[in-house]
DNA sequence: AATTATTTCAACCGCTATAGA
DNA sequence: ATCTATAGCGGTTGAAATAAT
């Protein structure tokens, strides 16, 4: 299901439903990059989408090893009972699900499991009421309320738990998806001969992986792709091999400085 | 079969947190 | 300390799909 045919706003951003071809794109921009920049990417993956639909689209959508369709049982148990100890934290929710998206889990709580979690949470409610009434029965006159007391503070442990073990699978999200991510990405090993795991860290923020402005055909030879394109040489003469061996090969790279020099020719003289 | 009401969920929007200048 | 850019989060929207009449 889409959300409404896309169309464009004043500022020719395009909204609305993504096609076929602006995903195929966008995943394979990113599959040979990485989202290095939200910001820059849709320039550079040639479509005109904002920074951040890109990212949602790739995050809720086009991201390998996504699961679609519906949630099973299992899945929707867990939703239910880490929405009791978190609440709407659909982010930490969903980094306990491998496969689902927070939007994902969002509208799936929204839609179906909110009613069933009340259903469940009024029984337990009766259920509670009347141990509490039993026990302040039995204890009457001994304590005002024990047996609240001693709830609230097993949910505040469970949920203090919990929390230290989502930051201990994860010492940064970015860097934690992005390794998965990349550790799919087999072209990129064997490109730089590398274990996905040293190749993310050259990849983070590294100059050489960045997309060079003359991918895109779309992108004229305006004076900031010039510009780019001029640093990138200067950086080729002046820096070391190693990292060129690893991310390009020599005939990738003569080919795009030949066409750079070639189309660019009135410019540069 | 046609119309209306309801549900679903992809995408948008506004806000906050964080990093870097 | 302040400003700016970017990433990420959670609430909301609205078109399409489905159900009900």
């Amino acid at each position: 299901m889409v959300k409404a045919s896309s169309y464009f706003d004043k500022n020719g951003v395009k909204k609305g439903a993504w096609s076929e071809d602006e995903d195929n794109k966008l995943r394979a921009y990113i599959q040979r990059y990485g989202h290095w920049n939200w910001g820059l990417l849709p320039k550079f993956a040639g479509v005109s989408r904002s920074g951040k639909s890109c990212r949602l689209r790739w995050m809720n959508y086009l991201r390998p090893n996504m699961k679609h369709g519906n949630f099973t049982k299992e899945e929707d148990d867990l939703v239910i009972d880490l929405h009791k100890k978190l609440g709407n934290k659909w982010s930490a929710i969903a980094s306990k699900l491998p496969g689902r998206s927070d939007n994902e889990i969002k509208n799936r709580w929204n839609t179906h499991l909110k009613k069933r979690a009340h259903v469940i949470s009024d029984h337990q409610t009766v259920a509670e009421n009347e141990h509490i009434g039993t026990l302040e029965s039995d204890q009457a006159n001994v304590n005002e309320n024990p047996v609240k007391e001693t709830d609230v503070e097993l949910d505040l442990q469970e949920v203090e738990s919990l929390f230290a073990g989502i930051l201990s699978d994860q010492e940064s999200p970015s860097f934690s998806s992005s390794r998965t991510e990349l550790s799919s990405y087999p072209d990129y090993a064997v490109l730089c001969d590398l274990s996905p795991q040293t190749f993310e860290d050259e990849l983070v923020g590294n100059f050489w992986t960045a997309p060079f402005l003359r991918d895109n055909d779309s992108i004229g030879p305006s004076c900031d792709n010039l510009l780019s394109t001029f640093n990138f040489v200067n950086d080729f003469i002046s820096h070391p091999p190693s990292c060129q061996d690893m991310m390009m090969s020599d005939e990738f790279l003569w080919s795009t400085l030949d066409t750079f020099v070639d189309d660019n020719m009135d410019f540069i003289n």
